[in-house]
DNA sequence: TTGTAGGCGTTATCAT
DNA sequence: ATGATAACGCCTACAA
């Protein structure tokens, strides 16, 4: 099997007896080129079998294209939505995408993040690891006037586009919600506080407690790491044990919430009259559960187009300031039977 | 905010007063450069903050360090974790990965393989759209020496890489196992059938049927497009209506298995005695659905990174043979109560 | 409407 | 052990 070497503009300019500079604006409609010769160049493109090189085209106007996307593993429902939006909008627009995973380490998102901009990039969306507290190596996109849209976990301070949910007001109005299907003991599964969007959570839960009059009982707290569904069930199976055990569970995600339902079912009680649960994310797990659990709905999808959008009309106008532009979008209590009082 | 210019090679060279050459050799640890000079280089590329540009590098050799992905879309289980696993084992070699996504559509794919050329990636993983029935746009890749891999869903002749599970086997083993628990009128919810991932589970659903003296009734396999829960609805309905009900299901996946628990408990039927239900795939639902569905497992993750490495070891011995090679994956029958008589 | 020519950043080849 | 130079394929002033 012989390779063969690849067509290029000059092989079909000498074909053609054209200059090299006519083919390559033929091949993009350029409005100075007569209909007659791109009809004839697209034609001989075609027959030569020539597919551009973006790669020159990308060294050359230093551009590439090409959106990267980094964050902390695809296989996670919220994220793999997340990215489709980001995709289907990339592709659009003639972007392609680089997906990139740090496994929620800070070396990895620093490494990856260097690896990006090796690519020339031209735009980045990262919703950041876990452990990610300092996030200067994202300095040398803005520096080069790069976008770069943090999406869902973004950090507190820095001067860049966000998209992301008011995670403050979902966690009052799920908690909320639970108040008024009557529970007075409402226990809250909260993630990793370091990560603002479960620390805005809770805050909102602790918010609407006050707010009803009801004591915020710190028993009732249990700090996550990874909000896994193991970690779900040990926190479930602790607060069921309580002598006073709680009446209501607000999750910052469905699978510790799937997990609390499994185990409050095992143990014979009753949801949502013994124990009302809410999740977070509307995984599809949730409406597949018995009962079905009540969650907030987190528009992945959207979320994801919107970025790739940020990112693309960053490029388009050509900014050239350094704004701070926070997006929110909206997410709503869906109520299932595993909250559903009355 | 000013853009300041990138750092390359060449700048480094005029302030260490050394050839450009020099430069490159340094930062890739050449053996011919001494261990001073290398030290040298790569402290003053530190200070100045050199990002090396592999557009250029790409470019000069040809080759990009890139691995293209074409699937149907990313937000399935199955195929995130399959991204997941091809994007670590690439990571772990220096690889980027293109992620684009068919939405099962013939033309897109063909669009984006081509746009996937363009891009000069080093080598391609794709599963096939459900569309897809003609492959002839992927002969571009084989002409240039481009590993090519297809997984999961592959066509049924191209002389490649194939990377899958022996589905034939999955659907007598699956099959088998729900006469083993003692059903005698087993239905079938296929996928469809030009995809040979479907057809296979098909063929071995049968054979098995034949084989322990069943009878083959052609009312009791449904033809799926989509295989969607709305899909798996109806059929189950069609199925639980009829004169002679079924006693066993074997789903091509789990969301329409999960339908027909849900359509079987409305109705009042009992799992597993009334029916037996088996999936395909041990998504994420089948272990947290009551009862558990049982199903066959499909080695996600595992696929994708066999699938990555095929391509880095092609590219590594750079053969120039175009060998067919098939790769199967083991599968497993995975007992939960959807299906345990006994 | 089309042509000329230089350069994007890197690396491989050949020389020193 | 290091240097000089050409080439990868394309685009864009500028010129004609």
């Amino acid at each position: 099997m012989k390779e063969t070497k690849d067509v290029t503009i000059y092989d079909i300019a000498e074909r053609l007896n054209l200059a090299t500079s006519t083919i390559s604006r033929a091949l993009k409609d350029h409005h100075t080129i007569s209909a007659k010769t791109i009809k004839k160049v697209k034609k001989m493109a075609d027959e030569m079998g020539y597919r551009p090189n973006t790669l020159a085209a990308g060294l050359r106007g230093n551009k590439t294209k090409t959106i990267g996307v980094l964050i902390s593993r695809i296989n996670r429902p919220f994220i793999s939505s997340l990215i489709s939006g980001i995709e289907e909008t990339a592709q659009k627009a003639g972007y392609n995408v680089i997906i990139t995973q740090s496994h929620d380490s800070y070396t990895d998102e620093v490494d990856l993040a260097k690896a990006l901009y090796s690519s020339r990039v031209s735009g980045i969306i990262c919703s950041l690891a876990m452990e990610t507290r300092d996030t200067s190596h994202f300095q040398q996109f803005m520096d080069k006037n790069i976008p770069l849209v943090f999406v869902d976990r973004v950090p507190k301070e820095f001067n860049t586009y966000r998209v992301m949910i008011d995670n403050y007001s979902a966690g009052y109005k799920a908690t909320k919600h639970l108040i008024e299907q009557g529970c007075k003991r409402i226990a809250h599964f909260a993630g990793s506080q370091h990560r603002n969007t479960y620390s805005e959570r809770k805050r909102g839960y602790v918010d609407a407690l006050i707010e009803y009059n009801l004591p915020v009982d710190e028993d009732l707290i249990i700090n996550f790491t990874t909000m896994s569904y193991e970690e779900g069930e040990k926190a479930s199976n602790y607060l069921f044990d309580l002598a006073n055990p709680p009446d209501g569970i607000f999750s910052s995600n469905d699978t510790a919430a799937v997990s609390a339902i499994q185990c409050a079912k095992k143990r014979g009680l009753k949801i949502p009259q013994d124990v009302a649960i809410i999740g977070f994310n509307d995984d599809p797990i949730a409406s597949i559960i018995d009962p079905g659990l009540s969650t907030i709905t987190h528009p992945a999808v959207k979320m994801g187009q919107t970025s790739a959008k940020k990112i693309l009309s960053h490029l388009k106008s050509s900014k050239k300031d350094n704004l701070t532009e926070i997006t929110f979008l909206n997410t709503e209590v869906l109520v299932r039977e595993s909250s559903k009082r009355k």
